[in-house]
DNA sequence: CCTGTTTATCGTCAGGGAGACGACTATGAT
DNA sequence: ATCATAGTCGTCTCCCTGACGATAAACAGG
């Protein structure tokens, strides 16, 4: 039957956030804790209503601001401080014991905070490396302190997000969103290490990136903040598509 | 804040369906011409409001029923009959004049249906070529019948529901979900031509996809249904994922 | 029956990109 | 000075791809 407008199911609808960085090389998700039920005590991704006057991603864009101080649009004329993306949306009926939620949740690629966590409201906040958050904790060494898993279905999201970040790197060049303005080959060689959880061949890695026309172009400087031989500093480039792709290693 | 359950905005969530297929060698994709206003005569994505209990996939499964007869789901153990993914969420505060609707778009890809549209309550459903529904049509001779923009922002829906099959068609087995059950290596070759627009080489076509493990399964049968020397027939393989991938053509 | 047309399938060859790895460079630490 | 650490440039081989020749098996029409 078509629209009737007035006879619908009413839903409530928040943003949920999948907002990832590169930390100690290891990817790591932002949660925080839930001050209250259901699902008290437990960690869960950010996230909110959306208001009534709001689009997705605006509403997605306040709450990472909130919660982080980043900024995924540019203010005037600054640049982006971080990715931001719409991910997938879950409506399952029963996700929220409350009430029915459908909740669309974003993809928020950060490059790694001085400040752990500036600003916002929640109580608890913190940068949890993905592997320890997932359920049944397939952690690396499986010395994983055993964790709760997270609230509501926010493993399934997490789990889509941390795949979403690992197949786009492979053909974009999303993946200098986790670095700084200014980076070096290694540290993006780093970031994909740290992504895919395998090591790269360093004098390959940067063939590939340095041959791809528009990836990275080169500021001129040089650092030595990661020790050894100084190292050509580099902004990204305007290409953002990988052409052809960086595939991950098999295996 | 957080949560506060009882104090939501209300809004209204609803499924539209981006359904692909291929037919006389064209992408073409399902729509519906509205009977009421807004948009009154305009041609839009089909779709509906999500009950108050159901699931989003299954929203558009039944959806996907309702207006093609078409199975996503496989009933009793029943080959599935169309592939079935969400596509993404649109939400906009003035997409829809009437009121708040969020509407989380699916993309279904079908095989070419002998029947052109059985079953269903829409007064008018038709197939069209997805070039001919582009706003500013786009369409290859430049020819196009003057036609009018789809409803709401279905052109911008439909754009990216294209847009996702054209792509992952690439790096996945999916173009088979636009075949029947057994189909030649030509007529697989001809589904990509059409999603992308451009004339592939048979022999170097054929040797991919039969040199992939796991992608096609002979049946042992040959058909004649082109024309020509008689082709071997196949069946999906179980691989979905195509490594390396298949590249559509620069330019 | 022979010929042309159509579609399918196999083969060959050259070029590009990626993995494996050697070699050299430029820093700081001991 | 020597070593450890990173970074950067080369080389070699293999595999994949694009371009394209050649053959095979059906049908249509004379």
């Amino acid at each position: 039957m078509p629209y009737d407008p007035s006879a619908f199911p009413p839903f409530a609808v928040t943003v949920d956030l999948v907002v990832l960085t590169v930390r100690k090389h290891a990817l790591c998700a932002l949660v925080v804790r839930r001050g209250e039920p259901p699902y008290q005590g437990r960690w869960a991704l950010p996230g909110g209503f959306v208001r009534a006057e709001e689009d997705l991603e605006t509403a997605a864009a306040r709450e990472l601001t909130e919660e982080t101080g980043l900024r995924s649009q540019h203010p005037e004329g600054q640049p982006t401080e971080a990715h931001l993306e719409q991910l997938a949306t879950y409506g399952a009926p029963q996700r929220d014991p409350r009430m029915r939620v459908v909740s669309v949740a974003h993809l928020v690629l950060a490059p790694d905070l001085p400040a752990p966590t500036p600003g916002g409201d929640a109580r608890s906040v913190r940068w949890a490396p993905v592997d320890s958050l997932f359920d049944g904790s397939d952690g690396a060494d499986g010395r994983e302190a055993e964790q709760a898993p997270l609230a509501f279905d926010h493993d399934r999201i997490l789990r889509d997000g941390v795949e979403r970040a690992r197949s786009k790197i492979e053909y974009s060049s999303l993946a200098t969103a986790f670095c700084p303005p200014e980076f070096t080959v290694g540290e993006l060689r780093r970031v994909y290490e740290a992504v895919w959880g395998v090591a790269l061949d360093p004098r390959n890695f940067h063939r590939k990136v340095t041959g791809t026309p528009g990836f990275l172009v080169p500021t001129g400087g040089t650092t030595t903040r990661q020790g050894g031989r100084p190292a050509q500093l580099f902004r990204a480039g305007g290409a953002t598509l990988l052409n052809p792709p960086m595939l991950r290693p098999e295996v």
